[in-house]
DNA sequence: TGTACATCAGTGAACGCGCGTTCACTGATGTAC
DNA sequence: TGTACATCAGTGAACGCGCGTTCACTGATGTAC
């Protein structure tokens, strides 16, 4: 058996080293207040090694929103695919959001943590991210005719994106909100999606009902 | 004339100046990232100074909440006094938001980066603030009864807290919203409060017609 | 298949720097009599 | 009102420490022939 790994290969295992171990470091603090020689430390590498990946700090902080993100941008699309009646589309949504966000807690609280956070190239991708989010809902919600729910193909593009800005803005909270939740405490988190999916029903409603 | 001033009086303002010289340098970076030694430096005091106010940096953040959304709770409660329609408290309510974030830029992008940041303890003075004004806002709703609005006064309190803490989180993502744009353009900001504006009214009609 | 050379991810020493915190201090303000 | 003492906000020197970045390097992997 050869052991033995090709040269990119073992570059790209260093790199995700290097990702998972700042993400593990900002489980307590913010991307700014973490340092270039404590990422290494903690990849097991030496400082200077950093430079083969990232120029610095603030780029590996990039890299870490497109896979915090884009992942779970296809995840969740799946999940609108081949559901028929509202209801069903906002449970489940809220369901496999839940789930993400009790799988990959440190992807979520990074994403949290930086959307408003001080590096500015970081907040510009995450925005980026949630208007793509924004984006291929207003397309689904436009092309799928749900039943119970609103006649969103009937919609004026403005209002698809002010509707579908209030969704995914609400998304992000709620994540955020089941991350200061106790992480041990099923019920803590149950409450939370509770009370998310009561908030997105009340959307829909007003959304059927809009305009005035 | 008397250009003395007394001792507490002078403490009063050298703390004064290491909070505004803080908010200042966090325009740009989060609070962890900034040192006790860059805030007194810009206040105009020695680094052995602060701990004559504050034992720490974190604390002085706490300091800082209460100094930016303890005044703007009231604020936004005097504009709910006194109006009848429920148009008009959603359209009054968004435009004194604006012009406080407009009028308080700093405190705001405070408060927006630092709720899910990296200090816990600015984080739970934040989370405490924001619930009091939901709770505030849940007594007001159940109090009034507004014309054209939802009857509130017959709603359960798990419901009224649903929709006031949606409400709530949608005025901080609307501050978000409005700090992301840019300061010199009106007419980006005009847009903001105006999809903030429909968003809002979009809830309420939700809620007119909960439960389903 | 074997050899000679090129590539380049990761090393380790060194640098100058700003950090948080300590300590004994100064000197203006406040208070007791 | 004047004097003697107490208080305490702010000073300035000193400390040890971890930081980001530079540089010349090593040695395994990859490639050309």
């Amino acid at each position: 058996m050869d052991n033995r790994i090709s040269r990119p290969e073992q570059k790209a295992r260093t790199r995700q080293a290097l990702l998972d171990a700042a993400l593990t470091l900002m489980e307590q603090r913010s991307l700014s207040s973490i340092g270039l020689r404590e990422v290494t430390r903690a990849a097991g590498v030496t400082p200077t090694a950093f430079y083969r990946h990232f120029p610095d700090v603030d780029r590996l902080g990039v890299a870490l929103v497109d896979e915090s993100l884009g992942t779970l941008r296809a995840t969740i699309r799946a999940v609108r695919d081949g559901l028929s009646s509202s209801d069903e589309v906002i449970n489940r949504s809220i369901g496999v959001l839940a789930r993400q966000v009790h799988d990959h807690r440190e992807h979520f609280r990074f994403v949290a943590r930086e959307r408003h956070g001080g590096v500015p190239a970081v907040r510009a991708a995450i925005a980026e991210q949630l208007d793509l989010f924004a984006a291929e809902l207003a397309t689904d919600l436009a092309a799928d005719r749900l039943r119970g729910g609103p006649r969103f193909d009937r919609w004026i593009a403005a209002d698809l994106r002010m509707v579908t800005s209030l969704m995914v803005n609400h998304m992000v909270w709620t994540a955020a909100a089941l991350l200061d939740a106790p992480p041990d405490s099923p019920d803590a988190e149950a409450r939370v999606v509770d009370t998310a999916g009561r908030q997105l029903r009340l959307i829909v409603l007003g959304a059927r009902q809009w305009p005035t």
